[in-house]
DNA sequence: TGACGGACTTCCGCTGGGCGGAAGCCAGGT
DNA sequence: ACCTGGCTTCCGCCCAGCGGAAGTCCGTCA
């Protein structure tokens, strides 16, 4: 009858503050406390030490959300202080060049993790916010993240190719294929393989030795067949980011 | 001789937390150790934990940095989540129609808190991150939150305008008839008053309420007097910010 | 080459901080 | 008036965490 050995303290308040996510950024002491396995009086105490220090604060409505001061400190990370510092300009000026959404990602084991995205007034709906997770085969940013990701990887995804639209690649055969041309032609694109009108177009962007650190992307909410014309705008955005990096 | 109580463990994880900051994004151990009050072989056993969950990372060289697990929930905060994406849109518009650097800003106590900057190519130089708190009585978006803010954050600061140029304002009379001027006329702008050779032009961003959650400015780095002509442009970005934050 | 210093990592036995059940509190609903 | 459900406070027991010390792994200097 091994009695659960109790976790750590740590594990608890990472535990808290990993209850919250995209779908719940807003959460009661009950849901925090459920979330977190934890006692509801153990999460509250553990709550008010966090709520002492910014990490989170309590809303209008009593609900606890992530505080000022985590943020503050989630903006020092690598991904924020560096890719996107160096890219926001750049990404700037390839909304203002082609007025489609622009977005740029890294990879997360076998996600590909949206760490900025830029767009006008017209795209009303916010499709993805910084921070979100998307599949590596249906997108452009994640098929050159792909392309260029440690075989154990490529492994892993090709087996598991979960079919998003009618267009998704869902064989292993044809992904390989893909990866194999992004690697020779400097680009992916995707025509309705994860969302019905929707198409994009990405490169890889590289870090300050030559390995792809980042994918740059165009994406539409129409399908365009010109947009491949965009590749030699979307490589001079790149080499730009690459060239800030370094900095 | 009071022995010092030892301190939670939760206030220690946090206080490992905040030793990351702007001017240090990157520590060793002992840095941290020092910079949190630890025993090294405390703050060896908590950032093993921290690292573990991949709220710290460590970087080529071994020094530690935040890590995109802390980041991810960072992002979650309603500073990030609601107003950053509200307005980003709007920001775009905004630079698109002017050319200048556009940024936003909350307050926080008695400071100014970079939420978001946006600038094209041509400014290289990156004079402020989102995060980073900037003075209260030498900005434009600093003059417009003072100018809408509790009493006594007024009164606290305005007992202590530190000069930062020659043309900061400095004086308690002045500072309080410029504060009525900009709720006034809706706006406020700063001439070399941070720094020779830049002005701005702020204006309030109101919330679902009627209060006011930020505030929104261009920036630029030559002495433009016409620079005034962009209130409409800057009401019209603003209202559209209020309105995506209803959602 | 050896030995020194600085930074990191591991170990282990003592102890007081944290745990969480229980009881109290406060709204809103019936 | 009485629930119900969520939040907050209390307190005594006990083991998780503490941190000094010893060990390891560099790089540097004589």
């Amino acid at each position: 009858m091994a009695a659960e050995p109790r976790p750590s303290v740590t594990s608890r308040v990472l535990a808290i503050l990993g209850a919250f996510d995209e779908h719940h950024p807003r959460l009661t002491l009950t849901e925090l406390a459920q979330a977190a396995d934890l006692p509801v009086s153990t999460a509250h105490r553990l709550v008010g030490e966090l709520q002492a220090w910014d990490a989170v604060e309590r809303d209008g409505d009593g609900r606890y959300v992530v505080g000022r001061r985590l943020w503050k400190v989630g903006t020092l990370a690598p991904v924020a202080r560096e890719l996107r510092e160096a890219s926001l300009p750049a990404m700037q000026d390839l909304y203002e060049a082609t007025h489609e959404n622009v977005q740029i990602a890294v990879r997360e084991g076998t996600s590909a993790l949206y760490v900025e995205r830029i767009h006008g007034t017209s795209s009303v709906p916010v499709l993805s916010r910084p921070g979100v997770p998307l599949p590596l085969h249906a997108t452009g940013v994640g098929k050159v993240l792909l392309a260029y990701a440690p075989r154990e990887v490529v492994e892993e995804c090709v087996e598991n190719l979960k079919p998003i639209t009618r267009y998704t690649i869902t064989e292993r055969g044809r992904m390989l294929r893909e990866l194999a041309a992004v690697r020779r032609l400097g680009y992916a694109r995707t025509v309705e393989e994860m969302g019905y009108g929707t198409c994009s177009l990405a490169v890889p962007v590289l870090g300050p030795g030559d390995e792809v650190v980042a994918s740059l992307a165009l994406v539409t909410r129409t399908v365009r067949k010109d947009l491949v014309k965009f590749v030699p705008a979307l490589q001079v955005a790149a080499a730009s980011i690459t060239r800030r990096m370094a900095l």
